[in-house]
DNA sequence: GATGTTTTCGGGCGCGTGCCCGTAAGCCGT
DNA sequence: ACGGCTTACGGGCACGCGCCCGAAAACATC
């Protein structure tokens, strides 16, 4: 009593029977190509609408696995122990990887160090060279980036950025979060924590602050929040140029001893786990904390009490989705894919445990 | 220049040259077939080791893709308007459909109204009587659910819960939050936002109470948080089993003339959208509202600012995991999977438009 | 040693698609 | 009428794997 009444999805051979040609034929008009007769084309796209013609992925990249090998390069940040953060999207694009690797796909990863500018330069150099059939980039370095797309541009190579967008630039689509909600979402989380009287501060830990289009736009997002509340007169702020925990620690200690009434820390990027440090040897667990990253040294403080908030943008997800989305493109022809803005998740200390990066 | 040094990841031929033997009888070794000698079966295991062989997924189900279909069942409450929460996990299982159907699955979709348990018991007849290859449900009726779980042992059709579950039964798997934490994560955000001499309410909307599993673990870990922090007389609550506006409003009326000072109201399903209405008439933005699940009423007083944190757990990843996890342990025979507990993701009313459910 | 039975294995087709090569029909010029 | 050339199309192989059928080899029986 099986109800095996499913539509047996026709495929070349069902259009070729029912045009009265060979599936040849039915070839060169899917794809295209020339040799065939403008009335039998009519025919057989005709057809080919009428039956909603689906191809068969798999059967279609087993066969062209005998053509050649899809060839990908991602250009990003190696994971050093103070960028941790980039090992996340480097497990996604290995998840992604083993699950297209048998669709004839290749990944090769060309690392550089997010401090030296000569290494990215090489290495866009060498992805050049290379002449690869799609690029996935992180710009961290926004002319040589430039540089880039414009000769996939030229050769007509596919291009993802992720993690921060340069706009304008010709390119397949965007992966990342939009940074301004990022801010403005973290000064909603603290104007609902800060109580009567306290006050919040922006904290910019970072070699260039000015420069850093990321922590500029996140900044921007949270003041704007506090300007529609009227609450500016809240807002204080503390940058250094430092990274180091003694700078940041005596930096802000100062500061808290000028302004005593702080209720709330936001600090722009992953570096909280500094301010976290400070908070815990100063013993102050009142003052509310909210940071970026769904890091190990992050979680710890967010565990101890620390740190209350982290704001996380998939990281994971955004190396899987920026292979995924070449992939379709280059093997699937799906190229309707509009950028895409990943969530603005957050973490504290309750739902830690489940989440996925 | 192209660096063509990929390992040519060798299939069964291969290892048949390798072996001294023919392609077929490699391919019972592989499927552990009668008709080998031990002698080359041993042989070939070892060649195979060595090589790492892994089957070639595409080339594997388009040959199955002739023998027959894979057939799943899936047993949910239809989306009413009433819960149109249903929609979501349904969207992500057609989704894993529309992924999966050219590896020849077929999905059947086995509706039950969730206010009448006949429906939910005649479905459970038609899915024994389907005789399917895998099943996934969401266990609304505790003993039905289990009469279905043990005979799907007996047959060793494999089954995936989501949802909610029911402990220690044998399943392949649960996908679905961790309703405890749920609660008790919704209590830190209502404890951070709660002003000194404030109180908080837990409010619940439901026909049964009593019995409603998913409910009561929220309410459990809402109280344990205020419990650890010693907050446990700032607890109020509310109980309705009239789902229906008027009710609910006169209620909370009643409630808030003789407790003033409620500062947060924590309602434990999506019927949020009944409390901010009542917020909304009587012209309290300022109280707190945390309710649950991403539906569209919910949104609009999410952005009306009404709602202040919806808790939502990915109904619709839910769905299409629970048909990929069938997928992957038929087809691919990737059994490994342990329980996957959702995120609890915390949405407002400024990281919504960036939501996936 | 002839015949039956079991064990062990190879050949070959099919899945749906891409693509190369061959070929017949039509056209043109001499 | 014949050779050369373009156009339009069909046949057939390959991709990697599953599986059926039949054959060879080994063994058993009389």
């Amino acid at each position: 009593m099986k109800e095996n009444k499913e539509i047996p999805l026709a495929g070349v051979k069902e259009i070729a029977r029912r045009a009265d040609v060979s599936r040849a034929t039915v070839d060169r008009v899917i794809h295209n190509r020339t040799g065939v007769s403008e009335k039998t084309r009519k025919r057989i796209l005709a057809i080919i609408e009428e039956l909603d013609y689906q191809p068969n992925v798999l059967a279609r990249r087993l066969a062209l696995a005998s053509r050649g090998t899809v060839r990908l390069g991602v250009l990003l940040p190696s994971a050093s122990e103070e960028t941790e953060y980039w090992k996340a999207p480097l497990e996604g694009m290995n998840r992604a990887e083993a699950e297209i690797r048998q669709y004839g796909v290749l990944v090769s990863y060309y690392f550089f160090d997010q401090n030296l500018q000569s290494t990215f330069t090489a290495q866009v150099n060498r992805i050049i060279n290379d002449a690869l059939d799609g690029v996935l980039i992180a710009p961290i370095f926004e002319k040589e980036s430039i540089q880039l797309l414009n000769h996939c541009k030229e050769k007509g190579i596919p291009c993802v950025l992720m993690n921060s967008d340069i706009p304008g630039m010709e390119r397949l689509c965007y992966i990342g979060p939009e940074l301004f909600d990022s801010g403005y979402l973290s000064a909603q989380l603290a104007h609902y924590c800060l109580q009567p009287g306290r006050k919040a501060v922006v904290v910019n830990i970072a070699r260039k602050i000015k420069r850093n289009v990321a922590i500029l736009e996140k900044v921007e997002g949270f003041q704007a929040y506090f300007r529609e509340k009227d609450s500016e007169e809240l807002l204080l702020s503390f940058h250094t140029t430092d990274t180091d925990y003694d700078s940041v620690a005596s930096g802000l200690s100062a500061l808290l001893e000028k302004e005593p009434q702080i209720g709330v820390l936001y600090v722009t990027n992953s570096r909280v786990v500094l301010v976290a440090e400070w908070l815990e040897n100063i013993g102050r667990k009142d003052i509310i904390l909210i940071g970026y990253d769904f890091l190990s040294g992050n979680i710890r403080f967010l565990e101890k009490g620390y740190i209350d908030f982290l704001i996380c943008e998939k990281p994971q997800e955004q190396g899987y989705r920026g292979i995924m989305t070449l992939f379709r493109h280059l093997v699937f022809s799906v190229t309707a894919h509009e950028d895409y803005l990943t969530p603005i998740d957050i973490v504290t200390s309750a739902n830690y445990k489940f989440y996925r990066n």
